[in-house]
DNA sequence: TTCAGCTTGGTGACAATATCACCGAAGTTT
DNA sequence: AAACTTCGGTGATATTGTCACCAAGCTGAA
C-alpha cells in the first residue's frame, strides 16, 4: 500500500468508510494532476470521471449569454465535485467552467465504480448526500446575495474571503467583477470609495487591506 | 394492490424500477394530502420524510435576511423533492419554505426507506442524481438571471410561464415581485410599460395577455 | 530602444433598478 | 357605514449597470 494511495484519509467524509469500501475506491481511482489554470471541465469537454480533491483549488463559474461571468462556488482539497460532473453529464449543453484556480491534485473515479460506491457503502451515500446539501444549500444564499445584498457589502465580504488572513489581496479589478457578476466601473468606484474611507490601499493588480475591522462589520451577515 | 397505490408509476423516473423495488417503495409509503396553502417544510419545520408528488405543485421560495423574498423553483407532479428535504435535514437553521400552492397529493418515504432504496436500485439512484442536477442546473440558471437579465425579459418570461397556456394570469404585483425577487414598484411601471405598449390589459389581481407574441420574443432566451 | 498592443484602472454621462414615503381606490369585516 | 386591509400608483432619490471614452503601466517584437 503506497503512501499516495492513503488520500481516502484526507477526506473527513471518507475516512469512516470501512475497509474493503476504502480499498474498492483507491484501487479503483487514479490521481491526476492539473496545473493551475488548467480548465478541468467546462462545455464541450465534459469529464468522464468524478474528481476527489487532493489538493489546490478549483474554481467553478458560468458564463452568461449576455456575455457576462460570474463564480459559482469553489471546491478546495478534501471536497468533491460530484454534482457538478454530474450535472454537466445530465445536461451537456450546460455551459459551467471548473478551473484550476491553484495546482490541482485530484482523485478520479468512474462513474460505474461511483455508482457501485454508492450502492455499497452507507457511509458514502452519506459524504455523497452531505456534498449535495451543502452545494444547494450554498446556491441558495448565493442567489440571496445577488437578488437582495448591496454591492459594498458583497465586495467587502469578498475582500475578506479571498485575503485568507493575509493582508494583501493579489487580484484585479477585473477578476473581483467576475466573482461578484457585476461591472468594473462599480467595483472600481467600491474600491476608491473603501480607499477613502482609509479601509484598503489599491496598488495595479492588488489590493491592501488596513481596516479589516470596517470591511468585516460592514460584511457582518456572515463568516 | 389498491389503485391508490400505484402512484410510482406515475413518475418517468420510477416505472421502470424493478417489481420488488416498486414493491418496497409503494409498501413503505403513505399517501399524504396538503390544503392549499399549507406549509409543507420550513424553518423549524424541517420533515421527517421524503415527498414524491402525486399531485399539485410546491413553491418553494426564501425569505432574506433584508425582509425579501424570492421563489427558487417549484415542484410539479412526477417529480420528487429529496433535495430540498435533504437539504433542510443537513442544515436545519436555513430557511427555505415549501409551499402548497395547488392542494397536493403526496407520498412519503422515510429517510431509512430512502437510503435502502438508493442502496438496493440503480434506477432509483439514476432517478435521484437525475433530480439532483436539474434542480443544480436550474439553479445555476436562476442565479444568471437574477444576476444579468434585465427585468423586462424577466418579468415577461414569468408571465408567460405563469399563464400556463391561459389568457389570463390571476396574479398581484405583490406575488410577481416575489417571483422575481425585485421591489412592487418595479413590476408596478414595467407592467404599466407593457401595457402601455398594448402587450397586457390590467384589473386588479389579474393580468391578461394580449399579444403572447411580443411578449415570448423579448423574453426569446428560453421556451 | 522604441513602438505597438494588451491589461489595468479611471471618468462622466446616462439608463435601469431599488428604496422611501406617501396616496387613493377597491374589497372585507364588523 | 366605519374601520381595516389589500392592491396598485406616484414622485423623489439612491444605487447599480451601461456606454464611450482615456491614460498609465506592462510586454513583446522590430
Amino acid at each position: 500500500m503506497t503512501v499516495a494511495h492513503e488520500w481516502v484519509e484526507r477526506f473527513p467524509g471518507l475516512s469512516r468508510l470501512k475497509p474493503e469500501i476504502k480499498q474498492l475506491l483507491i484501487s479503483q481511482s487514479a490521481i491526476h494532476e492539473f496545473p493551475k489554470g488548467t480548465t478541468i471541465f467546462g462545455p464541450g469537454n465534459s469529464p468522464e470521471n468524478m474528481l476527489f480533491l487532493l489538493d489546490g483549488t478549483l474554481r467553478v463559474q458560468q458564463v452568461s449569454d449576455t456575455g457576462h461571468e460570474i463564480v459559482l462556488y469553489r471546491i478546495h482539497a478534501g471536497e468533491s465535485c460530484v454534482l457538478t460532473t454530474a450535472c454537466l453529464l445530465a445536461y451537456e449543453d450546460y455551459s459551467a467552467d471548473g478551473i484550476a484556480e491553484t495546482p490541482v491534485q485530484a482523485a478520479a473515479v468512474s462513474r460505474d465504480v461511483f455508482d457501485e460506491l454508492v450502492a455499497q457503502s452507507k457511509s458514502f451515500r452519506s459524504f455523497v448526500f452531505a456534498a449535495f446539501s451543502k452545494r444547494i444549500t450554498g446556491l441558495f444564499q448565493m442567489i440571496d446575495e445577488v437578488a437582495f445584498q448591496r454591492l459594498d457589502v458583497r465586495l467587502a465580504d469578498k475582500l475578506i474571503a479571498l485575503s485568507n488572513g493575509q493582508d494583501v489581496v493579489k487580484t484585479t479589478h477585473q477578476k473581483l467583477l467576475i466573482e461578484l457578476g457585476t461591472a468594473r466601473e462599480v467595483v472600481s468606484r467600491q474600491l476608491q470609495e473603501f480607499q477613502r474611507r482609509g479601509w484598503i490601499e489599491q496598488a495595479r493588480g492588488s489590493v491592501q487591506l488596513l481596516d479589516r475591522v470596517q470591511l468585516k462589520q460592514l460584511a457582518k451577515h456572515n463568516t
